[in-house]
RNA sequence: GCCCUGGUGGUGGAAUCGGUAGACACGUCGGACUUAAAAUCCGAUGAGGCUAAUAACUUCGUGCCAGUUCAAGUCUGGCCCAGGGCACCA
């Protein structure tokens, strides 16, 4: 029996009481059915649920609900990412250990998913700061270490002074870091790195393959990557006979305007390159460049700064001899390191000289060109000898091709992305396994050593150093190739590598033997589709690509990409901004919960706005979604005696009434299904909710002339297709009239084309465009009887009296527009 | 500076293939029920003109300016604005 009025609350204990004891979502590898592989950017357990997990696993729940419904074995997961900074910090300021800290989490987050009503398969829960999972995450290091796609060097790193620690480019944010906001220096370290760079090429082209991710994801990584085409140009040096200065540029065409030359201040032959006069104020400006800070040192705005090294090199296009500058708007670690300066048609160079007094020469002309005026547009060359005339493409090429006959170029393809550097100065993270031996050096530690365990016995209160440095117990260990002592990797993986890979463990999580099968992964893979936040448009997206096509070079797996199509969903705001605890606007999912239970909650995330575009969050919106819920639960509690199950009416008996309204439910399910399946369309989808609703309010207004079988019909209809958004409260009506399986189980609802339009059409009749009058027709009229209507209409004729009809238009079933002059 | 996304009533948004602009809501206003309130139900609601009229009629209206077309929110060209990404990348 339902109760006369909806008590949400109720309702949801009860079932989620049932599904946490059966686990009804548990999905089999074996099934004879298609597989879809619906997966949610998987959290970070930070305390509680805020309202963007709400938006985001609401999401991909009710697409697992539809595709399922549909006949789909889905593979629904949901998983932690469970390492990282939170609760480091959270040890040292409470005193508490991260474990404890994340597990209690995890715990109380996941009591409130189960709340949200998902359908996930709880059995496959991977929480990837358990052994069980770090694990595989070092095995996946040793087999990216033994293809040489893992290495180690010291080179210069961003440092985070606040966290103490690296950060990956990726993690740079306008010279800020990622995760605290603070500035980022420099700093020369020897870590370990992934050789995503490897992938440059293929990672670009592959975008084109991804149709189901949008423009804005896919160009931004294309930006990332940022690959330019050019050439390597190489000057001799004056004073130093056998030595050579290469550039890279993408302007070729230029070279006979090069004046002077930049190296960058870390650039590694500079000392090399001052002459003995500039030694003293060379080392002082790269003292200077030193201490700017990333942000300064990137800023646009600031002038250009630079000391002349005292020695030259020649131009080899032209014979002239020009200075070598050191100059930071040189960039060490692209390129070369080192710039041709070309002041008359680049920008940078154009400002540089001018300070400086260097000089400048034509060399391109074209359409708006001003003496004396940087000009940086391809144009036509003059004052370059044998080129003179060339237009830019061409120029490129014979340029080049000159400069590699002559033994002093080559064409050079550059990529902006840089290896991924994966080492943190942390605790709570994957332990590195290597060890590194007074004898054998650095040694990868065997499959049967794994997993390396997180240490106890370490001191969180440590400032300005790895908490896991304290551990003593952790350091030592014996070398595994020579059995001598030998000492640990101090560092811990970047949590990124935890997370570029979970949805593999997911297919497979209890696979003890191996990090996942093979077999099973080709089955599943790719994820069909993708549901989470823009912000990891480069970073977590850019990784897990990366990391696919790595294992697929280690054999481990026979596929190119990991996600076949992406959602990204927009922000949840309030007020016109994102919802934060700084700003005081957060919704707590549990006060929802509470006060209009977990359905609302799903339908409102899901009402108002299209899923990529932010959702602003009224309190308004909540109350109206409620009271729709409401609504439609009278209409069921009302009728819950004459609803019958097994209905049956035959359309051709019905009346206009009884047989309108069987139209309205298919002209429902169609739109309902198309809306979903179309970009996940849900707001229009809950509009046709509430349409039907209405029809179904209306055709009960006079009881007298209720069909039971049609109304059973369209509420039995309407419950089908809120299933997958309102979950618990379909659950509870639809058992409750008896049903012997869960509504989630039943098949989706079918429409009869035929049906799924009304019995007439409205008729709209145009003259020249304008509308003149609006006429009831009957469905599929020839055109020549639609025209005869229209001209028949007593407002048309009224509109063309005495003028002449140039032409008809007719769209069947829909207008005709009548041109008269 | 370059790239991406968007711009429709008071608000969120809808309009599927170029064919009734504003579906469905929120808000507001009015009515019914009630001693009263809440809840619920019913109705109105783009702007302006004409009008006694909430009738009929009519003009304007999807960021701006042009264009294509019988017909443009939708297509083409040029701009403006907002949000996001990248940026001394040679």
């Amino acid at each position: 029996m339902l109760e006369k009025e909806y008590y949400p609350q109720q309702i949801e204990k009860k079932w989620c009481e049932v599904w946490d004891k059966t686990n009804p979502y548990k999905v089999e590898s074996n099934s004879s059915k298609e597989n879809f592989y619906a997966l949610s950017m998987l959290p970070y357990p930070s305390g509680k649920l805020h309202m963007g997990h709400v938006r985001n696993y609401t999401i991909t729940d009710v697409i697992a609900r539809f595709k399922s419904a549909k006949g789909f074995n889905v593979l629904h997961p949901m998983g932690w990412d469970s390492f990282g900074m939170p609760a480091e910090n959270a040890a040292i300021q409470h005193g508490a250990n991260p474990e404890t800290w994340t597990l209690e989490n995890i715990s109380y987050m996941k009591s409130q998913l189960k709340k949200l009503g998902l359908s996930v398969d709880w059995d496959r829960e991977v929480t990837t700061c358990l052994p069980d999972y770090y694990k595989w995450t070092q095995w996946l290091f040793l087999q990216l270490y033994k293809k040489g796609l893992a290495y180690k060097k010291t080179a210069p790193v961003n440092w985070c002074e606040k966290c103490s620690t690296v950060l990956a480019n990726e993690q740079v944010i306008e010279g800020k870091c990622w995760r605290c906001d603070s500035e980022v220096t420099k700093k020369n370290l020897s870590q370990w790195f992934f050789k995503i760079t490897q992938y440059s090429e293929e990672l670009l082209k592959d975008l084109e393959k991804l149709k189901g991710w949008g423009d804005n994801v896919k160009t931004m990584q294309k930006n990332w990557i940022g690959k330019s085409q050019g050439a390597i140009l190489k000057f001799k040096v004056k004073e130093i006979p056998d030595m050579e200065i290469p550039v890279y540029t993408t302007r070729p065409d230029t070279a006979f305007g090069i004046t002077y030359l930049v190296v960058a201040p870390e650039y590694p032959d500079i000392e090399k390159l001052t002459s003995p006069e500039q030694k003293k104020a060379v080392e002082e400006y790269r003292e200077n460049a030193k201490k700017l800070s990333e942000i300064e040192r990137l800023s646009t705005q600031r002038i250009k700064t630079g000391v002349p090294l005292g020695y030259h090199f020649i131009n080899p296009f032209t014979g002239r001899e020009c200075p070598i500058w050191v100059a930071d708007y040189a960039l060490v670690d692209y390129g070369t390191g080192a710039v041709m300066a070309v002041p008359y048609h680049d920008e940078r160079d154009f400002d540089f000289a001018k300070k400086y007094n260097l000089p400048m020469i034509q060399v391109i002309d074209g359409e708006g060109f001003v003496e004396g005026k940087c000009y940086a547009e391809h144009g036509t060359l003059v004052n370059s000898g044998q080129f003179d005339g060339l237009d830019f493409e061409n120029a490129k090429k014979q340029i080049t091709d000159f400069a590699v006959k002559n033994g002093f170029g080559e064409f050079k393809t550059q990529y902006r992305l840089r290896d991924w550097l994966i080492s943190r100065q942390r605790y709570w993270g994957a332990p590195i396994p290597i060890v590194y031996c007074p004898h054998c050096g650095e040694v990868a530690l065997e499959e049967k050593d794994l997993p390396v365990l997180l240490p106890k016995d370490v001191d969180f209160s440590v400032v300005g150093k790895s908490p896991l440095e304290t551990s003593e117990s952790f350091r030592y260990t014996t070398c595994p190739k020579c059995g001598a002592k030998a000492t640990r990797d101090m560092d811990t993986m970047d949590t990124f590598v935890c997370s570029s890979w979970y949805y593999l463990r997911y297919v497979d999580a209890k696979n003890d033997k191996e990090c996942f099968n093979r077999d099973l992964i080709n089955r599943w893979m790719p994820v069909n589709q993708y549901v989470g936040g823009i912000e990891h448009a480069i970073l977590h997206l850019l990784y897990s690509r990366f990391f696919i096509k790595a294992l697929r070079d280690c054999k481990l797996l026979d596929f190119d990409e990991p996600f076949e199509n992406l959602l990204t969903q927009g922000m949840v705001l309030k007020d016109g901004s994102k919802m934060s605890k700084s700003k005081g606007n957060t919704v707590d999912p549990d006060d929802i919960y509470k006060n209009y239970g977990a359905d609302t909650a799903r339908l409102f995330i899901l009402s108002d706005s299209p899923p990529a575009r932010d959702f602003d969050w009224t309190d308004a919106g909540v109350e109206g979604c409620y009271k729709f819920l409401c609504r439609v639960y009278r209409l069921f509690s009302k009728y819950q005696d004459k609803i019958n199950l097994n209905y049956n009416y035959d359309i051709k008996n019905l009346d206009k009434k009884h047989e309108n309204l069987v139209r309205e439910v298919h002209i429902a399910i169609k739109n309902v299904t198309r809306d979903i399946e179309n970009e996940f369309q849900f707001n229009t989808v809950i509009s046709r909710y509430r349409e039907l609703t209405n029809s179904i309010y209306e055709y009960i207004k006079d009881e007298n002339t209720i069909n039971y079988d049609v109304l059973s019909f369209a509420l039995l209809t309407l419950l089908k297709l809120m299933s997958p958004v309102c979950v618990f409260m379909a659950e509870e009506i639809y058992s409750a009239l008896g049903a012997k399986q869960s509504i989630h189980k039943e098949k989706w609802c079918e429409y009869d084309e035929n049906l799924a339009k009304s019995s007439s059409i409205t008729l709209i009749v145009q003259i020249n465009g304008k509308i003149k009058d609006k006429i009831e027709a009957p469905q599929d009229l020839a055109n020549k009887e639609l025209e005869e209507l229209a001209k028949n209409s007593a407002k048309v004729k009224e509109a063309i009296q005495d003028k002449t009809i140039v032409k008809t238009i007719v769209v069947p079933n829909k207008l005709v527009n009548i041109v008269v002059r």
